[in-house]
DNA sequence: GTTCTGACTTGATTTGAAACTG
DNA sequence: CAGTTTCAAATCAAGTCAGAAC
């Protein structure tokens, strides 16, 4: 038995055609074995909502959720191959660490084996193409071994396991996908496709992405829901005017940390300030009090210095221990080798932050957060049936977020205008005149809104015509603006400066939500510094409360969490709203490399784990199997865990709370997923998944209405606890984190052959749109995308045209004679036939490269490649491609993601995941 | 065992400015 | 070089998950 995907749509094809784009893949796996699955579900229910869930999931249109968004409409492409290996034998050795040594990992990957039922994976490789998808089935089965490793974490690569989900992804994956297109209904689809004739080989090795993969356009596609096609737009976050500004003048200027400047590639990655050893680390700068004041910064270690991770034990010292005050040498860079240095330590997975326990800080140093501006008031009048009316400045502020947003249209949605006219209503009074919102005419606003917007756009770009004054004057202004919260962008953390993410308290205005939100249209109220708690190192100085006569609410001296301070959400007052550091802090870089080391360590376990469930899916005991299959959804198809969300929230659903109508399985092994997911994105898809899966579900289902839970027995604590108990540390979304970055590992290493670096950043746009498909990461159509495709188009004819006449004239000029043209004035004029010929040369590849880029474009179109590129796929594939490819880092990564990963920076060339 | 709280990560969209084009 | 286009950064919503409280 082999298997294969087949492909039974095209989704490129079938998208361009039509405009949207779905595909439908099928993994055709013919050695699925079977296991008898037992059982009817039982069900508990949990308490779902019958009816609200149902909804979602079954209409594709309404898929929408989000109001409107377009759809997306992509997707996918999905052809998910990849086959799964079985290795039989495999189980194999764990242990070259991945480090070391690389090559093997390769090799591994692509052997197979093949137990006797299990099957295979075939290393063929075939994709061809991006295209190519691949197919696979996956099946690994696992060994019944255990995982070996385990112990020692060090990751086999050997095993298919290593394989990228993708390639791995057994069965399941075979996606389908759909949707491609729009939103809204006509996206969907489910129909097939013609089948697609299926890559040659499937690619069973093909790591997860291939399986997704899409084709080369086709990618998924996916749809947003919404319906219509018009997403809403958000509400405005803020008045515009809000930035905020404060009022305050800064007192300090610290300087920025090392870090935050960003360094070009060259210096991030050549220079390596080795860390050194942990030491290192630990040097905070002594100045404790940190006085904000700039002297340091820069002094303040270097953050290529800081981020290093230390060794475990460092981390050790350095955290936990002592919390002594710190001093710090600044020690410039120490030089060690880091290469030595990350080569040899292991990781050390020190207290996750979240985890409760741990200090995180020694000493905490900051300004405290920036306010927006206060309101002022404009002044003009909205009408009321006809009339102006008198607003206080509150309740035209109020008005004033409504009216802006006269031109979105989720000012049509009901429940929006309900929840705005209550809140509304609260501020006006009971006996206002203003009693309907029907009869509020709020023009008067918008227009006048709409000609502060010119008259601003025009200040700016007039700016270079006046004269200097002007241009000084509003370069000052800027700049003190600037200046007025650089005081908050810093905070001092163990002697370094590092700097704060969201500084700034977030404005009032209208909650918009994403899908349908039943909170959308509530006012978000202004927050004051009564509302906030600050959290600050006991011996630094409490920040200045900004506005004059109000107090913050608290202050606390906790070390063990990371934020600077926090409020309760205006809309939901049982959430917060925190103030952390940014990404680029050491804080975070570490925990982000702990999130990708825990990830590595996966590697280790998953084939165990995938043999577990793949037995546990045909298990008698009913939690037993549901886990297992849940566990399955997640590893293959990528799926969140899913955890229970409030009646007040949008319907959205994960692995652990879809329902009945969101899985529809078409025999014989086809399961045909419709919900909408996180931020209400919609996943549509069909998949192929193995046999005792494809039971498994239906058994879940029966006896069930459409809008139960399909899960009825587990919910994501029960998986958690399950997944810690075959990994210390697992949990769900670790699954993610890792068939994203191992598939970009593993596609980088198979697909890189280019020479150019062109050619290799496109091999890395590939494999990291893989990802982003697997992950089902969508973003809206850009609004001006048609019309670049139509620019694309025009030029590329324009070039054709230039072509032909090239090849004319080169006709002419072989012959002696004169270029047909020359009166045109276009182009060649009468050149010798080398020169034509070499204009034709290089108009036409010129050609080539514009189909490309729009092939690109549209490919591309729905699918989001920056989420994965922050959040999952682990920087130093990245990083140790680039060196091993020659390839500027800044080319892959923005200046801010380079700040995010400068501890990934130093990472030996043959690192692997 | 379940629910609640709290803290932190992930995510799409919007905004704004740099880069590009005619 | 002005208008546009593109891309990165900012914004803030929406998830995950641990641990405390029932």
């Amino acid at each position: 038995m082999k298997h294969g995907f087949e492909f039974l749509g095209d989704p490129s094809d079938y998208s361009r055609a039509t405009g949207r784009g779905i595909l439908y893949w099928v993994l055709k796996s013919e050695s699925i074995n079977t296991y008898g699955m037992s059982g009817s579900s039982s069900s508990k229910q949990k308490q779902s909502t019958p009816e609200a869930k149902k909804s979602l999931s079954r209409n594709p249109d309404r898929q929408v959720g989000r109001p409107a968004k377009d759809v997306r409409s992509q997707n996918g492409q999905g052809a998910m191959v990849q086959k799964s290996k079985i290795v039989s034998s495999s189980k194999t050795a764990p242990d070259n660490s991945p480090l070391s040594s690389p090559k093997s990992y390769n090799s591994s990957a692509k052997g197979l084996v093949v137990k006797s039922s299990e099957v295979y994976l075939k290393p063929s490789i075939s994709v061809t193409d991006e295209s190519k998808m691949s197919s696979l089935s996956v099946i690994e089965h696992i060994k019944d071994e255990k995982p070996s490793s385990e112990a020692n974490g060090e990751p086999n690569e050997d095993c298919d396991d290593d394989k990228p989900l993708s390639a791995r992804r057994p069965s399941g994956l075979s996606k389908v996908n759909s949707n491609h297109g729009k939103k809204g209904p006509h996206a969907s689809t489910s129909g097939q496709r013609p089948t697609i004739p299926k890559p040659e080989d499937s690619d069973d090795e093909i790591p997860l992405s291939s399986k997704f993969q899409v084709k080369s356009n086709a990618g998924l596609s996916l749809h947003r829901p919404a319906g219509s096609g018009e997403r809403t737009p958000l509400l405005s976050r803020h008045d515009q005017n809000g930035s905020a500004s404060t009022e305050r003048k800064p007192s300090n200027n610290p300087k920025k940390r090392p870090g935050d400047d960003i360094k070009t590639a060259d210096e991030v990655l050549m220079k390596k300030p080795k860390i050194s050893d942990t030491s290192k680390h630990k040097s905070k700068e002594a100045s404790v009090k940190a006085e904000m004041k700039e002297e340091d910064d820069e002094d303040l270690v270097p953050i290529s210095h800081r981020k290093k991770k230390p060794t475990s034990s460092d981390k050790k010292s350095l955290s936990y221990k002592n919390m002594t005050k710190p001093k710090t040498s600044i020690s410039k860079k120490t030089n060690k080798k880091q290469k030595m240095v990350m080569k040899n330590s292991k990781y050390s997975f020190k207290v996750p932050p979240g985890s409760g326990h741990g200090e995180k800080w020694t000493t905490l140093v900051h300004n405290g957060v920036s306010f927006p501006p206060s309101y002022k008031p404009h002044g003009v009048k909205m009408l009321y049936k006809g009339k102006p009316v008198n607003l206080t400045p509150e309740q035209e502020e109020v008005a004033t977020m409504y009216a802006v947003m006269l031109d979105k249209d989720f000012l049509n949605n009901l429940q929006f205008k309900e929840n705005f006219m209550s809140d509304w209503q609260k501020i006006l009074g009971e006996n206002h005149i203003i009693q309907s919102l029907e009869h509020c005419d709020f023009t008067p606003i918008y227009e006048w809104h709409q000609k502060e917007k010119e008259k601003k756009k025009k200040m700016t770009t007039e700016i270079g015509l006046e004269g200097d004054e002007t241009l000084l004057e509003k370069k000052a202004l800027k700049e003190k603006k600037e200046q007025q919260e650089e005081k908050y962008k810093w905070a001092i953390v163990d002697g370094v400066k590092e700097r704060v993410g969201n500084f700034k308290v977030e404005p009032p205005g209208l909650f918009q939500g994403r899908g349908e939100h039943p909170r959308m249209g509530k006012l978000k109220k202004r927050i004051r510094p009564s509302d906030i708690t600050i959290n600050i190192g006991k011996d630094a100085p409490i920040p200045d409360c900004p506005i004059s006569g109000e107090s913050w609410k608290e202050i606390r001296h906790d070390n063990t969490v990371t934020w600077l301070a926090y409020w309760n959400d205006p809309i939901n007052p049982k959430e917060f709203k925190y103030v952390f550091l940014s990404a680029s802090s050491t804080l975070k870089g570490q925990s982000d490399k702990e999130k990708y080391e825990k990830a590595r360590r996966l590697k280790n376990y998953i084939q165990g784990i995938r043999a577990a469930y793949t037995k546990d899916c045909t298990s008698k005991d009913m939690t037993k199997r549901q886990i297992a299959v849940a566990t399955y959804l997640i590893d293959k198809l990528a799926l969140r865990a899913g955890n229970e969300k409030d009646d007040d929230e949008a319907i959205t659903v994960g692995c652990c709370t879809l329902k009945v109508e969101n899985v529809e399985p078409l025999p014989p092994n086809i399961l045909k997923f419709d919900f909408l997911g996180k931020d209400s994105i919609r996943y549509e898809r069909e998949l192929e998944v193995e046999i005792a899966v494809f039971k498994a579900i239906q058994q879940f289902r029966s006896g069930k209405k459409d809008g139960d839970d399909l899960f009825d027995e587990i919910d994501t604590s029960k998986l958690n606890a399950h997944l810690k108990s075959l990994m210390p540390g697992l949990t769900a979304k670790v699954f993610r984190t890792y068939n994203a970055s191992f598939t970009l590992d593993d596609m980088l290493s198979r697909e890189t052959k280019g020479v150019d670096v062109v050619e290799n950043i496109a091999v890395y746009n590939h494999a990291n749109k893989e990802v982003a498909i697997i992950c089902n990461h969508q973003k809206a159509i850009p609004k001006s995308h048609d019309a670049q495709m139509l620019r694309l188009d025009e030029k590329i004819e324009e070039l054709k045209g230039v072509v032909e006449e090239l090849q004319t004239d080169l006709g002419r000029a072989k012959k002696g004679k004169p270029s047909l043209k020359s009166g045109d004035g276009k182009t060649t004029r009468n050149l010798n036939p080398d020169a034509l010929e070499r204009k034709l040369n290089q108009t036409t590849a010129k050609i080539e490269k514009m189909e490309r880029e729009k092939e690109t474009k549209d490919d591309l179109k729905t699918v989001a490649l920056s989420t994965s590129r922050i959040n999952y796929l682990d920087p130093r594939i990245t990083v140790a491609w680039c060196k091993r490819h020659e390839v500027p880092i800044e080319k892959i990564f923005s200046k801010t993601l380079l700040a995010k990963f400068v501890w990934a920076m130093d990472v030996d060339p043959d690192f692997r995941f």
